[in-house]
DNA sequence: CTATGATGGAAAC
DNA sequence: TTTCCCTCATAGC
C-alpha cells in the first residue's frame, strides 16, 4: 500500500487525529519498548511525509514553544501498516511495534503500528541526515525538480532503475514506476543519460501529477477516464495501464504486456507503446 | 479455511 | 545475493 502519497496521507491522518495531543506510548510487542518509554507523556506535535518515510516530531507536554525534542522515524516498508482510529483504541492482538492513544482536537484517538522497517527516534541532525539522502518528493512544496532532472540525466542505468532510486525522486515505487513510463512512451531499458533533459522534465511533471491524483484519492490510479476499462489485477477495475497485467492486451494498442525483473522488482510495460524511440502513446491531460 | 505474494529497504551473508 | 519484517489482499480449496 505504501508508495509516497499514502504516507502524505498517513502524515495528514496522524496530525488530524493526534496533533497538540499528550499521548500515551506503549510498544506491546516489545521491540520499540525503550522509544515509547521516551515517548510516552510526550506532545505530538508535528507530523510531516518525506517520499515514503514518516516523521513525527514530540516536545515535553509543559513545552509551550512545542518544539520537537524527539523526532519518531517510520518507514512501513512492503508491509508495514499504520491505523488510526476514534474512541476505545481494539484489543492488542499480534505483533504491535507502537501504540499511540491521546485525546485529540476532535475526541480520543489511537494510532497503532505494525511490521514497520524502520521505527526508531532521531535527533534533529538524525533528520537531517535522513533528509540529505532523499532526493526531491514531487509532493513536497520544497522539492527541487532540477535535483532530479540532474541526477536522472546523469545515470548510466536504466530510467526504469533510476525511477525506484529514492536519492534521485523519492516516494515512487514500483508501480508509479511503471505506470509513468507507460505513460512518457518510454522504454525502461534506456538508460537515464540518452532519455534527454526535456523528457525528464516531463516526467517529473506527469510523476507528480499521479502522486496528486493518489495523495486525494489515496489511490493509485494512473488511467485516463477513456482507458479506463479492463481488469487491473491489484488494482481496482481499469486503474492500472500496465503494473500487474503480464500478458494481457495493452489498452491502447492490444500487445501483451511484457514483464521482466529490474532492481529485483517485477517490471511492466508494453513493448510497442514504449519500444526505444517511441513517444508518449495518447495526449496527457493534467486532469483525473 | 489456508497459501501466496506484494506497493520496500536494511541487514546479513 | 539472500534474509528479515511478520501484514494484508487475493487466490484457491
Amino acid at each position: 500500500v505504501p508508495e509516497g502519497h499514502t504516507l502524505h496521507r498517513l502524515a495528514a491522518a496522524l496530525d488530524a487525529a493526534l496533533g497538540g495531543a499528550v499521548v500515551t506510548a506503549s510498544s506491546p510487542q516489545g521491540r520499540f519498548a525503550a522509544g515509547a518509554a521516551l515517548l510516552d507523556g510526550s506532545r505530538l506535535v508535528v507530523t510531516d511525509a518525506h517520499g515514503k518515510h514518516l516523521l513525527v516530531g514530540f516536545a515535553a507536554a509543559q513545552d509551550a514553544e512545542r518544539s520537537p525534542g524527539h523526532w519518531l522515524h517510520l518507514h512501513l516498508g512492503l508491509y508495514g501498516t499504520l491505523a488510526i482510529g476514534e474512541g476505545e483504541p481494539p484489543p492488542v492482538r499480534g505483533a504491535l511495534r507502537l501504540r499511540l492513544i491521546g485525546e485529540g482536537r476532535g475526541g480520543p484517538r489511537w494510532a497503532d503500528l505494525r511490521g514497520p522497517t524502520a521505527c526508531e527516534l532521531l535527533t534533529e541532525e538524525g533528520v537531517a541526515l535522513l533528509r540529505a539522502r532523499l532526493g526531491p518528493d514531487p509532493l513536497r512544496a520544497d522539492a527541487d525538480p532540477q535535483v532530479f532532472v540532474d541526477k536522472a540525466s546523469g545515470a548510466r542505468t536504466p530510467v526504469g532503475a533510476v525511477l525506484m532510486h529514492q536519492d534521485v525522486i523519492a516516494g515512487v515505487g514500483n508501480i508509479y514506476r511503471a505506470e509513468v513510463l507507460y505513460r512518457a512512451g518510454l522504454d525502461p531499458y534506456t538508460p537515464g543519460r540518452e532519455v534527454g533533459v526535456e523528457r525528464l522534465q516531463l516526467l517529473w511533471q506527469d510523476q507528480k501529477h499521479l502522486l496528486e491524483v493518489g495523495l486525494r484519492t489515496g489511490r493509485i490510479l494512473t488511467t485516463e477516464p477513456e482507458h479506463r476499462t479492463g481488469s487491473s489485477p491489484r488494482g481496482r477495475e481499469g486503474d492500472h495501464y500496465v503494473y500487474g497485467r503480464t500478458g494481457m492486451p495493452c489498452r491502447l494498442c492490444g500487445a501483451p504486456i511484457a514483464t521482466a525483473q529490474l532492481e529485483a522488482r517485477a517490471l511492466y510495460w508494453c513493448p510497442h507503446c514504449q519500444a526505444p524511440g517511441a513517444g508518449p502513446p495518447f495526449d496527457r491531460r493534467l486532469a483525473a
